[in-house]
DNA sequence: GACACTATTGACCGGTCGGCCAGTTCATTG
DNA sequence: CAATGAACTGGCCGACCGGTCAATAGTGTC
């Protein structure tokens, strides 16, 4: 029988563990989570967690890894789709990453540990994600579209440090007297980050 | 005698608890850190800390304070300078800001780890810049200096962000390729930011 | 049904943690 | 020259840390 028994399935273990960990370091940090903390709340022994994942530290990188990837694949989706590079392409992105980060606050939180970590690694991983991005943005430069004297990359990391320092410090700017919800800074920063890509007339 | 001997002197000692307390935590954040490293650091006994600190929560806190005082300090000396709220005087401010962040990166991490623990004091203690720098951009704004629908406080947002999250994030994107130095970055940031800010003609 | 294998447990290890406290040293005050 | 109080020390406490290990309990295989 291949549906083991409701008192002993590996994988399902395996999968409320990572999911607790994942919770408590994305809540407090590496260093303020104990294995004891994470074995209470996934139900097992602290022992088991070692069993399955070994040491602290590379069930930490694990769950970086996770979040990273799904980051990854999601913006990865996102440039597949090959529509012409323009100026409602670079909108629709904006858009699109705006909301992925809005409804994955675990990512945002991870990618800023990681940030604080100094660990290179989430950078050179979507580096071809940018890469890509960039060129578009280059295509619509060539083609009249976008003004030419700006680095395409630098328009990425425009967006893209828009987008997530937004999410990141809600807890700081959400105190800020007249700021609005999550569609109406969107709206505010494409209004202007638009207008101020198109070519001077 | 009023000055002290160099054996005894408690104001020194105070401070420098504090530089290695504040270089341990910028370094490696609250939790990371312990009471004995910033003792080895500072060159003092454990006990001592405690003598004019009291806890660790409280050494953390006053370090944060003090980095959040020197930003508040900062901006509002800055703001002070009551110059026709133009659209010169928001180039000038926000090069002024990435200016003092690339110069203070110790305040920029302290506030990332503020973030992550969702402190909102640094928040409502900024909130009075926020509204000022916020009054002026409406004062252009009503004299025609610049476009009239987008909310004065995401403008002041949008340029608080481009700015923090390009040294928050610098590890991660540094390694994207064709990422400029931190001129070339304001530089394009203004480009388009300050552009998109103009009324449509 | 015997065997091998792995998931799982609980006890235990050496080490570090933040904090406390009794005692000592020093500078100032009257 | 006491004496008062603050600066400062070293040792200690109980709690918790990450990790190990031997033993147990299920699971699938021949």
């Amino acid at each position: 029988m291949n549906t083991p028994t409701a008192s002993r399935d590996p994988d399902l273990t395996r999968e409320r563990i990572l999911e607790a960990a994942q919770a408590l370091f994305v809540a407090k940090g590496f260093a303020a989570v104990s294995m004891r903390e994470i074995a209470a709340r996934s139900g097992v022994t602290k022992s088991l967690i070692h069993h399955h994942f070994g040491t602290k530290e590379a069930l930490w990188e694990l769950v970086k890894e996770q979040a990273i990837a799904a980051y990854a694949e999601s913006q990865a989706e996102e440039l597949r789709e090959t529509t012409e590079p323009d100026a409602e392409l670079l909108r629709r992105s904006v858009r699109n990453y705006f909301t992925f980060l809005s409804e994955h606050p675990e990512v945002v939180r991870l990618f800023a540990w990681t940030h604080l970590d100094e660990d290179p690694r989430c950078g050179h991983l979507d580096a071809e994600l940018v890469r890509l991005g960039a060129e578009r943005i280059r295509q619509a430069q060539a083609r009249g579209l976008m003004r030419p004297d700006v680095n395409p990359t630098h328009v990425v990391t425009m967006f893209v440090n828009g987008c997530t320092q937004w999410f990141t410090a809600r807890s700081h700017h959400s105190q800020w007297p007249g700021i609005g919800d999550d569609q109406e800074y969107i709206d505010d920063f494409l209004k202007i980050f638009m207008e101020g890509l198109l070519p001077r007339s």
